[in-house]
Order: C-alpha cells, then sequence, then structure tokens
DNA sequence: AATGAATGAGGGTTCATTCAT
DNA sequence: AATGAATGAACCCTCATTCAT
C-alpha cells in the first residue's frame, strides 16, 4: 500500500528550502537535494510531481499566509496606524511616540511571518509561476500604501508606489538574512528602518 | 577580405545583453545569444573568446565607469551637497531647494551611469570575477553615506549604513528597470526616490 | 529495483580499454566507448564519474600492481638472481642455465602482471594524474638496473641507466601487444629478449 | 599572380615540425602553428592541401632518405660489417675493434640522418597513412637484421627479428632526444648502446 | 596570394525526468 | 513505497576546413 511518510515529505521541503534559498529556483539542484534528504531521485518523483510542484508546495501555502498578513494587517490598521497621531501633519511631532510604541507593535507582527520561504518567493521564484506572484504580493503592499496616502490626503504614483512597496519588502527582508538569529539586532535595524521609511514616505506624502 | 563584422558583434552584444539581464551569468546560454544573433557557434568565439570574456566585454567597462561615477560624485559633494541647507538641522526647512535644484543636478550626473549592464554587473554576476562587484560598489557607497552621517555628527551603524546603501542601490536599479526607455517618467521618479531617501536618512541623523 | 548492471559497467571498461589503448586519454572519446556499450551518454555517469575516474578505475589498479611487482622481485632477486651464476664473470658460462631455469622463473612471475592496461597506462596516460607513472616505473626498473650494476661492480651513467630501462620496458611491452592472446608464443619471445637484454647488459658491466 | 614564397612555406614546416614532434599527428592543432610561422589559417591551405598533406611533406622526404640510408647501409656493409671480425664466432674476441672502429663509422654515416622529422614519423604518426610506414621502415632494419643472423647461419624468428629492429629504433631515437645539442654525450651513449646491442644479439645468434 | 570570418561536428559534462525493478 | 539506472537535450568550448573578400 502506499502511505507518504510525512517525515521524508518534510525532508525534502526542508533540504529543498536551503537549495532554492541558496540558489534560486532554476539554478537548483533535485539531485543535491535528495542527496541531503536521504531518500532517492525517483521517490522524490512520489512525493512531488516535479521541480515545480516542489517549489509551489514551499511557497504556495507562504504566498497564502503572506497575503492573509497583509489582509489582516489591513483590519488591524484601525487599531494601530489609523490612531490620531497619523493624522495628517501630526505625525512629525510624534516620531518618539511612533518608536517606543507603533513600530514595535508592528514588528511583533511582522516578524513570525517573515521566513526563509518568503525570500525564497521573492528572490528565487524567476523560472516558476510565481515569478509574477511576487508582482502580485507588492501590489497587495502597495495597495496599503495607496491607501496611508489617500488617509493623508494625497495621490500617490502608481510607479512611486510600488517602488516603496518594494523598497519597504526588501529592506525587512535584507534585515531577515542579516540577522537571522539575533533578535535584538533585528528588531534594532528594523526599527531604524522603518523610522526611516516612515519618515521617508511622510516626506513624500506631506508636499 | 571578409572582415569581421561590426553588426554581428553588436548583435552578439545586444542579445547577450538581453539573456545575461534574464537569466544571469551562470544560466545564460551562448546558443541561445547566437541563435538571435543570426550567427554559429563558431563564429561566436571569432568575436570573443569565451563567455566570460562576452560578459566582460558587456559590464567590464560599465564596472570601471560606475566606480569613476562614485569617485566623482564624492568630489563634487564640496559643490552641491555641502552647501549651507545641508548644515545640521537646516535641511529641513529646505526641501522646496532641494527639490528644485539640488535633486536634479544630482540626477543629470548620475543617469548617463545608470543603464541596463550595470543591472547585469549588480545583479547577474555570479560565476563570474565580478560577483564581488556588487559589493565593492556597496562599500564605495556606504562609504560615502558614513562620510555624510560623520558631517551630521551622528555616528550610524555598519549594518544600518550597509542596509541604507544596499536600498539607495537597489531602489536606483529597480527605477532604471521600470523606465528603461522613457527619461521623463525616469527622472521623475528617481527625483522622488532621491527626497524620500534624503529625507529617511535625516530623519535619522537627525535624532 | 533496477540494478546496476555489471555487464554494462564490463562492457564500458572494456571498450574503454580499446578506446584509451588506441587514442590514449586525451583524444579517447566517450562518446564512442558508450556507442560500443550499447547505452547512453548520461547513463555513463551513472557508472563512472568522469573520464578521470574511467580512466583510473581501468588503470588505478594496474599501477599498484605493478609497483608490486617492482618491489617483490627486488626481493626474490636474493633467491633468484643473486645465485652464484651471476658472480662476476661466471654468468658467461652459464647461458644454458640461465635459459633453462632463471628466465623461465622470472618469466612466469612477470607475466601475470602484464597486460593492455599497463600499456595504457605507460602509454595513453597523458593529460592524467598517471601521467607521470611511466617515469616513476622507469624510476623503479633503473634502480634495480643500478643495483645489478653496483654487484658487478660496475658504475653505469644515469643516462644508460634510463636508456636501458626504458628499452626493457618498451621491449616487453611491446611483446604484449605482439603476442596478446598466446601465452606460448609470448612466452617464447619474452625468454629471448630477456636473454638478450642480459647478454647485452652483462657486456657491458664485463668491460 | 600567384607565386608561392618558399620563406612561408618553410616557416610552416618548421613550426608544424615542433607541433607535431610535441603533440603527434592526431592532437596538432594548426591553428597553433600558423600562429608561430606568422601567417594565416586560410593562407596555409594555399601551401598545403590539409593537415595530412603537411605531414606527408614534413616526413615523407624523410621517409624516402630513410630508406635509402638503409639501402646504402646495406651496401656498405660490405665494406665495414662483412670484414672478418664479424666472421662466425669472431666477434667476441674483437669487442676492442668493434667498439674503436666499427661503431664510430657505424654512427658516423647514420647520425646525420637521424632528426626530428624521422622521430615524428616513428612516434607521432597514428592517425595517417604514415602509422604503417613506421612498420615498413622497421621492416627495412629487421630484413638487414635478417640477413645479418643469416651470415651468422642462424635462423631468427620474424617476431625476435622486428622486436630487436623496434629496440635498436627506439634506443637510437631515444639518444638523439636525449641528448639533442650535446654531440660528445650522444656519441659516447650511442657507442655504448650499440655495444650492448651487438653484444645481446651476437648472444642470441650464437646460440 | 593572403586574410580571417564562418561553419558545424564533436569534445566532456550536467540536468530534470522516466521507468524497470 | 522506494530505488537508482536510463535517457537525451543542453551546457561551454575546440577543431579542421571552407569561402567571401
Amino acid at each position: 500500500m502506499q502511505t507518504r511518510k510525512p517525515e521524508i515529505e518534510q525532508a525534502i521541503l526542508k533540504q529543498a528550502e536551503q537549495e532554492f534559498y541558496a540558489h534560486g529556483f532554476e539554478r537548483a539542484s533535485i539531485r543535491r537535494i535528495i542527496k541531503s534528504s536521504d531518500t532517492s531521485i525517483g521517490n522524490f518523483y512520489n512525493y512531488f510531481e516535479s521541480k515545480d510542484a516542489l517549489f509551489e508546495a514551499l511557497v504556495g501555502e507562504e504566498f497564502n499566509r503572506f497575503s492573509a498578513f497583509i489582509t489582516r494587517h489591513e483590519q488591524d490598521d484601525n487599531e494601530v496606524f489609523n490612531k490620531e497621531i497619523f493624522e495628517r501633519g501630526k505625525w512629525k511631532s510624534h516620531t518618539g511616540e511612533i518608536l517606543d510604541q507603533v513600530v514595535p507593535e508592528l514588528i511583533s507582527r511582522m516578524i513570525p511571518d517573515f521566513n526563509l520561504r518568503l525570500v525564497i518567493l521573492l528572490e528565487g521564484s524567476k523560472g516558476t509561476k510565481y515569478e509574477t506572484a511576487s508582482r502580485q504580493l507588492l501590489n497587495l503592499i502597495s495597495d496599503h500604501f495607496s491607501d496611508h496616502a489617500k488617509e493623508e490626503g494625497v495621490e500617490i504614483s502608481r510607479d512611486l508606489n510600488i517602488l516603496l512597496a518594494e523598497q519597504f519588502l526588501s529592506g525587512i527582508i535584507r534585515i531577515i538574512k542579516l540577522h537571522m538569529d539575533d533578535n535584538q539586532k533585528r528588531n534594532k535595524l528594523l526599527t531604524e528602518f522603518v523610522l526611516f521609511f516612515f519618515a521617508g514616505a511622510m516626506s513624500l506624502f506631506g508636499q
């Protein structure tokens, strides 16, 4: 009878994560993945239909999780970001409060959702159907930015919107990659980066 | 006699640019390049010694130009950035002047040096002697940022320094990729991005 | 499961032996080898890691066996060659005994160690880590000759020493190639050759 | 008008000599030859029809010269070798005379005819119609040996005959390669080798 | 006569995938 | 379910040779 063993599937996924992270989809080698997964090439194809299917299994879920994060974040905004300190013009005099309160809160919700698979999805999906997914994700973020801008009463160009979304995301990814195992350093840097980003963005919105 | 045809060399370079941009050095295929260049594999090697040589022909000059750009920029700072409007604290009340005067000047000097080949150099040079180039350039930029920070009397952490350099570079690259053939849109977006970036950075420095 | 078939490995080795013998390592073609071996290029690499590995599988063991032969021969000399008939001057009157007794004994120990793969090792290993092996073996042989000369109380020049070693080896190789499959003819010729060689050498030593 | 320049032809031949000597026919590269010959690939084919034709031009003449040498030598034998010292049985007591008189005379006639091209013909002609020519040449030598044997009243097997011919030739070639530029060393070694060879051969004939 | 651009077969090797066991 | 042998296209590159100039 055919009972797939979850531990094998997980081993493959775990090694695939390393491989795709290190080389991206196109340069990743199934041979290398199964070699570290303690199984065989043939058996690999019992668990995953193809290299593409493996990639999808790895990042597809992540894509959904991140989409959910965005949605959740949008709702949460009511609680966190839509405080009066973000009302037009006021934020400049509340940087201290933002630093002490808003940013930590933001980080605490974002961090758990950022992981290696998301990095793979965003940086190593070329040659995959997800190479457009990365863009879709960014659209979500940029929509979010766009909403914030509207709240500020500012019309922001789609180009700039997307650019900022990419910058925001790539910055956070970069920080995660930099301090994968050091929460303190990571949070410190994230705090600085978010502040930098908000200040920069607000200066545009504030024109 | 049958002479080396510039149109073939150009065709190869043009196609190589597309290929390296699309797949990076290692995944780029000479066969695909020559197929679009209307010549034969053997003849390719009459024009370029190897895949490496082709890559160098494409981005080597670009690397030198960009290095020169950084150096030049550092010198020009004396004229452009070291105006009194950048004295500590004053910049906040001079954003208008920065937008109207400083940024356009900055862009006018940067633009000619940014192109597709630079993107290839920075994003597709893995497996090449230039694979460290990206980091070298980032070091130049981060040194530059570091100097500016010192002028502001601020000590900036190495992590943040590098992060900002990466963000700055990736942002500019993104803009180039976005508006490869539309100078106006590109300049507009670059202007906004630089302003965004300066404002963000200054908010950090100003703490 | 589909197991590695010894007949394929053997077929490859057999064809490789022919190919390396015919063209030497560098000019040998894996495609030609697998074409005669009734398998595919890709499958070749399931059996052998590389052209180098194939060559090593073919001659590596042979190299060790031959080195051992030389060592063994040096030790056996005490029993076979150091008989009184080889005392200075006496050998000339004992050619009959040498022919009937010593040479057959010598040959009986040499023969099993001489084969086609040794020829490949010695003549077709250019471009391989074994390309110095031929010289190493010659050094062993010439050291051996040198010892014999000393026993005869004769100083022999290095040039002549090496020359004789080369001649001895090449002569034996030639005989192997000539009568690959006919033991009787091979032994007869080897006997004659060894006698010829000893007589010639002794005439030099006896000066 | 089409006048072939002898200096170009000679330059090509000279470089080809080096190339064929260094790599043998199959591994020799026409590109390398013309690169050192200060001409072009295309022009090469004005002078020589093909790689094969070039090889033939190089060693064909040598083959004829060497054939002539053998013939000449056979005639000269009447004067040199057919002296009474070579009468059956007597040679053993005339080694001194052979060394002092016969060998130097032999050498003086052989040396001028041995050169690089002959080495190429004998060792680097694989893949050429001359790879059999080398054998033909050896047949001439072995016929010569056979005649000497007959004069000694000895029947010598064809195998042994050819083997000795090969050994004789390869020995001499080896010496020439070893001391290409040192006449004294070369002659000394040749003397020793010829003595060695004669003594060995005579011991066979004398049985 | 002279040049070297152009050709395409062939070199060793890696790859994702299929299929016999 | 599991194994890994088998396949063949594709990788970069070299070669002798041809042919346009």
